[in-house]
Order: structure tokens, then sequence, then C-alpha cells
DNA sequence: TATTCAATTCCACAAAAATGGAAGTATGGT
DNA sequence: ACCATACTTCCATTTTTGTGGAATTGAATA
């Protein structure tokens, strides 16, 4: 994966609120939360919530599927390890070096 | 470590600039690099190159020591694992559930 | 079809980050 | 003492983020 796409995952996991959100989502499994559900817990303005939820979209980290009034937001797993594996392979020294 | 401190790490490579100089530094090992070694890849000016690299000090994700006029940047690899820990244990749920 | 619910987009403003020239600090050599 | 080297800090400016009220969209229900 290439750098910008890295850093880009980086800098939005590098907010309180964001990175609150992404590990909920995570925690929540392959369901995924209800942006509402979100909010209760967070306890911000929907509109900033929002924001948020679209920047982790943007770049990847999680995706939305519409069930009747209720947006789920789940985390793309793939897209998490992809950050792992450039800390520990790319980033990382080898333990023979 | 606090979900705080995680995010501060998060932001800081979350910026191309930066997180090249880390990846750099990651490979350069225990003997880190001199500014000036890093400067002469990324082809910045000074100034610009020192607020990125004061600004991974202040998170802890490097360390610098001073051999005569050379300043060498070091990463910290123990500020590397918490990162890393984060995303494997806290974030990333197990496959139990 | 009017209302409510769930959430987003619009808009505007405040705060923080990024950038780099110029001046300053620390160290070593002559 | 003076000059060069290796960086940093100061200062100012531009750009990007963060924030949230108000208006809007999409979907269900009376």
């Amino acid at each position: 994966m290439e750098l910008n796409a890295i850093a880009d995952k980086f800098s939005e996991l590098g907010h309180k609120t964001r990175l609150t959100i992404f590990k909920q989502l995570v925690k929540a499994g392959s369901e995924g939360l209800p942006v509402g559900n979100l909010q209760q817990t967070l306890k911000i303005p929907g509109s900033t919530l929002s924001h948020h939820v679209s920047r982790l979209i943007n770049v990847g980290l999680i995706k939305q599927h519409r069930d009747g009034r209720t947006l789920y937001c789940i985390a793309q797993y793939d897209a998490l390890q992809d950050v792992i594996n450039f800390l520990t392979d790319e980033c990382c020294i080898d333990a023979s070096e």
C-alpha cells in the first residue's frame, strides 16, 4: 500500500473522537453500529459526528449501509490490517538485522 | 497506554513527510540518522524539517542525541510497539468472538 | 400526504497545522 | 577571536481541521 494512503489512515485515526469511533466499531464486529448509537456514547452534535464519520469513510477505514432509517457504520478490517502490516513489515526492522 | 497518547502518535504519523522520516529512522536502526541526512533525502527546507522532527519528538516516537555538531535522530521502538499493540490488542477483535 | 425519525450536507467561523525565510544557538576548526 | 557547519527557534502567512447550528435528504408511519 502506498505511503500516502497509509499516512491518510494514520491521520484520521489521529483524532481522539475518530479513534474512539473506530475502536467501538471494531469491537462491534461485522454488524457495525448505527450512527445514533455512536452519538449516544460520544455525546457530540450530530453534524460534528457526521463529519468525523465521513472522514473515516473517505480513507476506507469504515463503511456504511442503510437499513431503513438507520445508517450502520462498519469497520473495515482489511484497511486496519493494511495499517498493521505497514507497521510490522515496512516500518519495523526485523530481528536479524 | 492512554487513548490520547495513542491518538497523538497516529496524528504525527499521519503526515507523509513525518511518516517518511520515521520509516527511515526505523530502518536506520539504533544508530539513527543525522538531521542533515534526512534533509538530503527529503529535500525540504531545514526549518520545515525541524518542525516535523520536533513533533515526532513531542509524542515520543523519536529521540535526539548530539555528537559534536551533529544531531542524531533515533526511532523509539517502544513507542512504535505501543501503537502496534493498540491496534492488535485493544482495537482488533479476537477470532473467538 | 403530513409528520416524525435518522442522519447528512450547507454554511460560517474558530483553532490548529504546515511552511519557510531570517535570525539565533551550539560546536568544532583555524 | 573568527568563521563555518549543523541545526533550531522566531515570526509571519497560508492551508487544513474541527465544530456546530440550520436547512435538507431519505425512509417509515399515521
